[in-house]
DNA sequence: CCATTTCTGTATCGAACGCTATAAAATAGG
DNA sequence: CCTATTTTATAGCGTTCGATACAGAAATGG
């Protein structure tokens, strides 16, 4: 049950792939869609066709970031029984994300729109970051009603910290600090876990 | 004794200020030159004859914003007598720039370029960044040779993580944390220091 | 006064941007 | 076969980008 018209003749996948990476290491701004056809090798009236605009495509690249199985946060949340667990375990994802050598430098959420012209591009990374913040808190809040923290921990502001932590391993990663640098900068951020309950 | 021909009709300094807000605010790229004359109320060529390029302007914009009356970093490696001291003051002094009402939200130096197509403008924030991360181990180097640390701490991993808080806390600030959050980021980053010596 | 120098606004340059009109090519249903 | 539908490549749309050629205006030196 194929489609009436003419095949699409490349891999929509694969050019989403393609796009994410590219917007991955130079963000939203520093991708043309120029440089997104000649990379994928499509003319611009089939990416066109495939993903709308450039803002839809950027967006299913985000989400194609942020799946499930690979989002730190997610994965961190699912997987961990403990939140002091879940913390380590979503900034030690991250940081080998960020300093895959098969991959670009840091992470497309925190540095993907920072200083976009493109308002709606802005806030919608900034509320993927938010959305984090609040994931981590809930997780934390879950903590304390099973008694995994005491009930006086504030949860929002250990999720703050630790989300200014993994936002700033991102500014790190792209200044050239290498993964076993930001796995000693995590763990000093967990020195401070005992302290702050 | 006046320069020769034509006097210029507007303020340089107050010219290269306004440019710094509106680099501060929205990044390189994020401000075109038209923006610019606009702003300054001049006319393209009088801003290319006063600053020379675009890129030109910029990098004076940052040394205004990096002055040493106003930079974290130098002003706290210069006033605090402790290592402590320093990296609090230095982290204290950056909150309370980057959440000025009066002035945009988050660090021109962490924020401006950080998806930049312009190479030479990107690779020049970074050094500036990774010049403070260098200022930071060499005061922490000195107080380990005044005793004020013990021989063992190990200095670049303190001023990297530090300096990763510091970062972070530009995304933060630009994602909508007040200044009091930022503080109570800092108290826990702080509450680290004991621990990693 | 004149000659020189520098700054000014107008008007515009070539290049790159995101995006699309158009028509040919390739499939399916009938 | 024919028609409908969808994708394809070419070519170009209007806009904005950083930067400048040009000529007039405003100062100094002689």
């Amino acid at each position: 049950m194929s489609p009436r018209g003419r095949p699409r003749a490349f891999d929509r996948d694969r050019a989403l792939r393609v796009a994410m990476e590219l917007f991955w290491e130079h963000g939203y701004e520093g991708v043309s869609m120029s440089d997104l056809t000649g990379a994928i090798g499509i003319s611009a009236p089939s990416l066109y066709s495939a993903f709308g605009c450039k803002e839809a495509l950027f967006r299913e690249a985000v989400a194609l970031y942020n799946a499930p199985e690979r989002a730190p946060v997610a994965r961190a949340i699912r997987e961990q029984p403990t939140a002091r667990q879940m913390i380590e375990a979503m900034l030690r994802t991250c940081a080998d994300s960020i300093t895959d050598p098969e991959a670009p430098q840091g992470c497309l959420v925190v540095l993907g729109a920072t200083n976009c012209t493109n308002d709606d591009v802005r806030e919608f990374l900034a509320g993927c970051r938010n959305a984090d913040v609040d994931a981590i808190r809930e997780r934390l809040d879950r903590a304390v009603a099973e008694g995994d923290l005491p009930a006086t921990a504030d949860t929002a502001g250990m999720a703050t910290f630790y989300m200014t932590v993994q936002n700033g391993l991102s500014i790190q990663a792209r200044d050239g600090r290498s993964r076993e640098e930001l796995h000693a900068v995590i763990d000093r951020a967990m020195l401070a876990w005992d302290a702050m309950l």
